[in-house]
RNA sequence: GGGCGGUUAGCUCAGUGGUAGAGCACCGGCCUUACACGCCGGCUGUCACAGGUUCAAGUCCUGUACCGCCCACCA
């Protein structure tokens, strides 16, 4: 064997670079299309928003899934492990947006002659919906880019010929296929209903997507009088902007203090609208003055009380979130003095609705009808979870797909995957139980999936929302903005009698729900599907258990009656060292790459794969510093190892044998941990043995294995044996410095070599036993002499002599005579007065011997 | 308000019934022909608190406190 391929002085330095292209050129990481499907494992892979911006957490979860990659990789599974880029929705566009200083106005016609401003101008510049995806597209190429740099470097093993993106073509027709299906199956529908909304985006939302966030806010005191008879009453408000869209009052039906009011009239004041007062149990007595305004629509109990008490709507917040024009009077709507109201509303319309309360507040004091100052309260609000102001609720036609009605069904459908973490399942459970509509999956935007849908136009050049035109699924994908239902002509666009297309983009999550299907080629390619769908693993984060992981499920659930996959692993966040969630600018400051460079992509991977699933774990330097140290460490004692491999013969003497039965043992902890996702006691349980490998059973064997004789031969073979095994168990966590040693001495990638198994190691070594304890009680001896020599201020190059050293009874004298040689030489001991004490004392005591030797 | 997780050495964390652990940090020593990007040794703890079960509790049970997260409520 040669070895003429050891370096001097390996280093760590360059190993990314090159390596990377070199598992590229051979294809180490291809999925292999002919394995039969009990020997794939499929990975459904984050498609990660090529948007946002890439951070500590990315390198911290991929890294989780990609050490369970190559472990089944390397026990001979063919891995379906391919990557998406998650682009369509809103972080891209609105990224475009600031990137470009452009804003879409679909009304505008596409301009072929548009070309991107280098920088933002003051005043964004309107451009055409086509001319806008032109530019989130290029822009997300570019992104792109900067993902597969930064996990071709993290050594992320892809097959990065199994690349998809949410916005792509399959993607699309994918998306529009399973929702046709969705809506000739009746789970998918449309609707006119109050619906969360965002005014800044001017979209609707989903339950999924808000957020709470704390604002602060005022009650604010204000008095209704009743329309006959003289009284008052008052309410309390955080929103008396909305006052002109009050449509009632309500009280618990058992407040006695309210009960006579039940049926009554009161007046709004400065509009004088007639509103009655009604009864329901979700009133709260105890809070405020115990009688609420309702609105339509301040918030979601509005919506309930609006829909259960049967009242009307007065909508006064446009979809930009101004207070919109609204005509008082006989033509408009109704109240006891039209004119007054029309100029008390006029005064407000147009504004904003944090301007309009200003105004309104102004005006209640005038005119006496706010009792009292506001009362400054911090409360809970919410929002958007990209979004910058408060949600509105307002009344708007959405498609929808069911999940009130599966929810039963998407319990048990939890509680058959299998968790890892197991109590993450209570997350989803939580979710699915607390659940409080539809999900709608429309949104009002221009980058994402359209809905596949046009309608009729009437005569009267109405659209006519339920006289719907689908294309067959062999059309698709399409864009209904520019393509043509079949029948009709693109000239009958908008005309009477014509077609329009539906405007809308679906939600995100309704094509990131079908990766599964996206990437194992349902519908398109029966063979992929049949070797990798239900596909193996989920990995994920828990934040997006809500959407992403619910939706997918429920999509798996509607379409194919099973579950997507078997398997879903959880990673934790990772956590400023404050314990906060790593911040956004944080991690902009410690860039991903930057560390890579800094520290180097196996020690990264070695920080990541410390935190256990599900674990939130503190960004950590020091760690890095630590799997650093780890990684140059196996050059070295790889190197020793390799210098020397000759001759090699039957593994005889009692610490290489003791040494491989423990490592044997390792072999089958550290295989069940990885089975059970628990990368982090597998990389614990490896590293702690490799210490040990080096620090003493290197340093035990060394000497006798500098020789040429029967012992030289076992430690040659114990020695290359574990090195390959431990090279092997640290593969999937340290790729990148486990490839280039395995390369000084074998053929092929370590990344495509069989997985140890413990039963060979001890076909070499035999069974754990005997020699397994001896080598323990050889370390602890050496543990003792070093003990000893270090009280004495003694270097371990002074030579010694143990005067006396005292050995626990059970210590036998064969046993000892077995591990004396290396035990002495491996501690530059002379010679050692041994004495048996079954009183099971353990000592030495050594003194120098003199200089000469 | 409901749910989930956590609380172990200065720090980051292992440890699911049997004498308290690792790494980092700190202190001291060592050029020992794989590695000074190294090696050796040492210091460090009422295992959050209170009860209970047990021969035995960091570990199991009950409760409390605090931290974090998810959800709900938010007139």
């Amino acid at each position: 064997m040669s070895h003429a391929s050891v370096p001097d002085k390996p280093v760590l330095e360059g190993l990314e670079a090159k390596w990377t292209p070199r598992w590229d050129a051979d294809a180490v990481y291809r999925f292999d299309r002919t394995a039969p499907r009990e020997r794939v494992y499929s990975i459904d892979t984050p498609p990660p928003t090529v948007s946002g911006s890439l951070h500590v957490g990315h390198v911290f979860s991929y890294t989780h899934t990609d050490v369970i990659a190559r472990f089944q990789r390397m026990r001979g599974r063919a891995v379906f492990y391919p990557m998406g880029w998650d682009d369509n929705g809103l972080p891209t566009e609105r990224r475009v947006q600031n990137y470009y200083g452009v804003r879409c106005d679909p009304s505008l016609p596409f301009d072929p002659a548009f070309v991107a401003p280098d920088k933002p101008a003051s005043q964004a510049v309107s451009i055409s919906r086509p001319n806008f995806i032109a530019l989130c597209a290029a822009l997300t190429a570019e992104d792109e880019k900067a993902f597969e740099r930064l996990w071709r470097q993290l050594g992320v093993s892809v097959d990065w010929a199994l690349t998809y993106a949410t916005i792509g073509r399959h993607a699309q027709r994918v998306s529009q296929a399973m929702f046709l299906r969705l809506l000739a199956a009746g789970r998918a529908y449309q609707t006119e209903a109050p619906t969360l909304w965002d005014v800044d985006f001017r979209t609707a939302v989903a339950q999924a997507e808000l957020e709470d966030r704390e604002l602060p806010g005022a009650y604010h005191r204000v008095r209704f009088a009743w329309a006959s008879g003289g009284g008052q009453v008052e309410i309390e408000t955080t929103r008396p902007e909305l006052i002109p869209a009050c449509v009632a009052l309500v009280a618990h039906p058992d407040d006695a203090r309210y009960r006579s009011l039940i049926g009554k009239n009161v007046l709004t004041p400065l509009f004088q609208v007639p509103v009655p007062v009604k009864a329901h149990p979700l009133a709260d007595p105890e809070k405020g003055s115990g009688i609420a305004m309702i609105c339509t629509f301040g918030d979601l109990t509005d919506v309930t009380w609006w829909r259960e008490l049967a009242l009307p709507v007065r909508a006064v917040i446009a979809p930009n979130g101004a207070l919109r024009p609204v005509t008082w009077g006989a033509s408009g709507w109704e109240s006891g003095d039209a004119a007054a109201a029309q100029r008390e509303y006029d005064a407000l319309a147009g504004l904003s609705a944090v301007k309009a309360r200003v105004k309104i507040v102004e005006r209640l004091k005038e005119t006496g009808d706010l009792i009292g100052e506001p009362k400054p309260i911090t409360h809970h609000v919410k929002f958007f979870e990209k979004g910058d102001r408060p949600l509105e609720i307002i009344t708007s036609r959405q498609w929808f797909v069911q999940t009130m009605n599966a929810r039963e069904a998407l319990i048990g459908r939890g509680r058959e995957l299998q968790w890892f973490p197991s109590h993450m399942r209570s997350r989803y459970e939580n979710w699915v139980n607390g659940l409080n509509g539809d999900w709608c999956v429309s949104r009002q935007r221009f980058f994402g999936v359209p809905f596949p849908v046009w309608y009729r136009v009437r005569p009267d050049g109405t659209t006519d929302h339920d006289a719907r035109l689908v294309p067959a699924e062999s059309r698709l994908p399409i864009d209904p903005s520019t393509d043509t239902p079949d029948g009709f002509e693109p000239g009958q666009r908008g005309a009477p009698g014509g077609f329009v297309g539906d405007p809308d983009v679906m939600d995100t999550w309704a094509t990131s729900s079908l990766s599964p299907f996206i990437v194992c080629g349902w519908e398109t390619d029966a063979a992929l599907w049949k070797q990798t769908f239900p596909m193996d693993l989920r990995p994920q984060a828990h934040d997006i258990i809500r959407t992403w992981l619910f939706s997918t499920v429920l999509r798996s659930h509607l379409e194919m009656d099973a579950l997507p996959w078997k398997h879903a692993a959880i990673s934790g966040w990772v956590l400023d060292p404050d314990r906060k969630k790593m911040s956004k600018s944080k991690g902009n400051v410690v860039t991903p790459m930057g560390l890579l460079e800094e520290h180097g992509s196996d020690a990264v991977r070695y920080w990541a794969a410390k935190g256990g699933p599900g674990v939130d774990t503190a960004f950590d330097a020091s760690q890095m510093k630590v799997g650093r140290r780890l990684a140059i460490k196996l050059l070295n004692a790889s190197k020793f190892v390799l210098a020397k491999t000759e001759p090699a013969g039957p593994v005889t003497e009692a610490i290489d044998r003791g040494m491989l039965q423990r490592l044997a043992s390792l072999v089958r902890e550290v295989t069940q941990s990885l089975e059970a996702y628990d990368y982090a006691a597998a990389l614990r349980e490896t590293e702690a043995f490799f210490w040990t490998f080096c620090d003493d059973y290197i340093e035990l064997a060394k000497r006798r294995r500098a020789g040429d004789g029967p012992g030289a031969a076992s430690a040659c073979a114990a020695a290359t044996t574990a090195l390959a095994v431990q090279l092997k168990l640290l593969a999937p966590f340290l790729p990148f410095v486990t490839e280039e040693v395995w390369s000084w001495w074998r053929e092929g990638s370590i990344h495509r070599s069989a997985w140890p198994v413990a039963d060979e190691i001890e076909a070499v070594a035999g069974p754990g036993g005997p020699e397994d304890a001896m080598f323990r009680r050889a370390s602890e001896i050496t543990a003792l002499l070093r003990s000893k020599r270090s009280a004495l201020g003694l270097g371990f190059g002074v030579r010694v002599r143990a005067t006396d050293l005292t050995l626990p009874g059970e210590t036998d004298r064969a046993a000892w005579a077995a591990i004396e040689r290396d035990v002495l030489a491996g501690n530059n001991v002379m010679d050692a007065a041994v004495r048996f004490l079954p009183s099971g004392v353990f000592d030495a005591t050594i003194e120098a011997m003199p200089a000469d030797g």
